[in-house]
DNA sequence: TCTGGGGTCCTAGGACCC
DNA sequence: TCTGGGGTCCTAGGACCC
């Protein structure tokens, strides 16, 4: 019984510096959007104290006084660099769970009586670092609670292969006393919180409660971590791939807004966005909420946080329908005399584009569907937006402030890094 | 001055049914 | 004055993840 996580070192950062050989051993952050908030950190920064999720003007100018470099946030060019990796992963094994942007589980139960499965592991990462540039690090385990724990030795130990295996029950335990509670993949503040007051501070003492007690205490969730620290297999790869179940598109603003004039356009962008991803997806939605909130930093100004969901009678896909709900949505939530900091529209209620379920109460006023009219407005958009409708904002997608980001090295003919230049 | 974005799962409680 | 028992479905909100 064996999985295994894949994780990218410090992924956003070590993207960054792939083409920017220059930056080796240069701290490096990652910023969000706005330039908000650091999101990475490269193994330097996060030695200088730099926190995850600190906002960004409050270490900005200790962190570049002592050399540090940053980074605007460049989603496509790590989108296509984590594509790239988990490309490599899904050709050795399988089967394979891509987590997150740059984490994912493998399933390696079929390969355990074929392979020193340690071995195996320093192959892969051999492999995807010298193919594609990214560092990678490795748990092996029997679950995937304790893969996470695996990874989270090889910091500990300090091994520098940065691939560890833990199976023995001694190898096992000797991890879950020295990982903190808080640590445990799914154990969060709130959680640590009732944890440490019950006297539970680490894994192995969590191990050790009895699963029905921490059910009756907790809830089920826990319950499953508890058996998964204990080796008892309850999260499987789950390789049935999306089929999401939410979309959501949002940003905060780089300025307030507080006019319905510039607020709308902003809204009908995501309206936008979020329509492409669904068809994307192959779904159509029947809920369309859409909301609105001050910034809950300014704590002296008046706050509002509005919200509404709009029911479809009949699911969609179509950008036009649900610009029309997100206006239905925006319009009685929005109030004047309040500085917007961040707005969003999410889509619900999802139906397989494929079925049809008309309502028996179809508005007959209702346009007609048309699939192929939002088909050909796709193929038109696939590489920049050529076609807009009335209502966006045509000028910035989203009034967003982005200094510092680096060119699209690998999806843009444009932008494509120059081999050879003289130094 | 400046504080991200996009997801999932679970549960309590309300609405409704017979 | 007195007002059952058992069930399903849905949703908002909490907690967690990266």
């Amino acid at each position: 019984m064996a999985l295994a996580l894949v994780d990218c070192e410090s992924f956003y950062a070590s993207c960054e510096r792939i083409f920017r050989p220059d930056l080796k051993n240069i701290p490096i952050v990652v910023l969000s959007n706005n330039d908000g908030c650091v999101i990475a950190r490269s193994t330097e920064a996060k030695k200088m104290g730099i926190g995850m999720g600190v906002p960004w003007f409050k270490v900005k100018k200790d962190f570049l006084a002592m050399g540090g470099q940053v980074f605007s946030s460049n989603f496509t060019f790590y989108g296509d660099m984590s594509a790239r990796v988990m490309n490599i992963l899904e050709g050795f094994v399988p089967e394979i769970e891509i987590y997150s942007i740059d984490e994912a589980f493998l399933g390696l139960d079929s390969l355990e009586e074929h392979y020193n499965l340690y071995d195996f592991g320093c192959h892969m990462r051999g492999l995807v670092r010298q193919w594609t540039g990214v560092p990678v690090r490795i748990g092996i385990a029997p679950t995937k609670t304790l893969t996470k724990i695996a990874l989270n030795e090889i910091k500990r130990l300090n091994i520098p292969t940065k691939v560890h295996q833990i199976s023995t029950r001694q190898e096992i335990r000797e991890a879950l006393i020295n990982t903190p509670v808080h640590e445990v993949w799914g154990v969060g503040r709130r959680l640590t919180e009732h944890l440490n007051k019950a006297k539970i501070t680490n894994a192995l003492q969590l191990a050790e409660v009895d699963p029905q007690h921490i059910k009756r205490k907790f809830n089920i969730v826990l319950e499953r971590t508890v058996r998964e620290l204990r080796g008892q297999r309850c999260l499987n790869i789950e390789d049935n791939i999306s089929a999401k179940k939410q979309i959501v598109v949002s940003r905060s603003f780089g300025a307030r807004v507080t006019d319905l004039k510039t607020l709308r356009p902003i809204v009908s962008n995501f309206a936008v966005r979020a329509t492409e991803k669904l068809r994307h997806e192959k779904q159509k939605c029947s809920q369309v909420s859409v909301f609105v909130r001050t910034s809950p930093f300014s704590d002296q100004k008046p706050q509002h946080r509005g919200y509404k969901t709009i029911e479809l009678f009949t699911p969609t896909n179509d950008t036009r329908d649900i610009l029309i709900a997100a206006k239905k949505a925006l319009f009685p939530i929005f109030r004047s005399g309040y500085d917007y900091a961040k707005a969003g529209i999410l889509l619900s209620r999802f139906t397989n584009e494929t079925t049809k379920q008309y309502s028996l109460f179809k508005d007959p006023n209702e346009p007609k569907e048309n699939s192929k009219f939002m088909e050909y407005i796709d193929q038109l958009n696939t590489h920049e937006t050529q076609i807009y409708f009335a209502s966006q904002n045509t000028k910035s997608w989203s009034p967003m402030k982005q200094n510092m980001t680096s060119p699209k090295y690998t999806t843009s003919w444009y932008e494509l890094p120059i081999a050879n230049q003289t130094q």
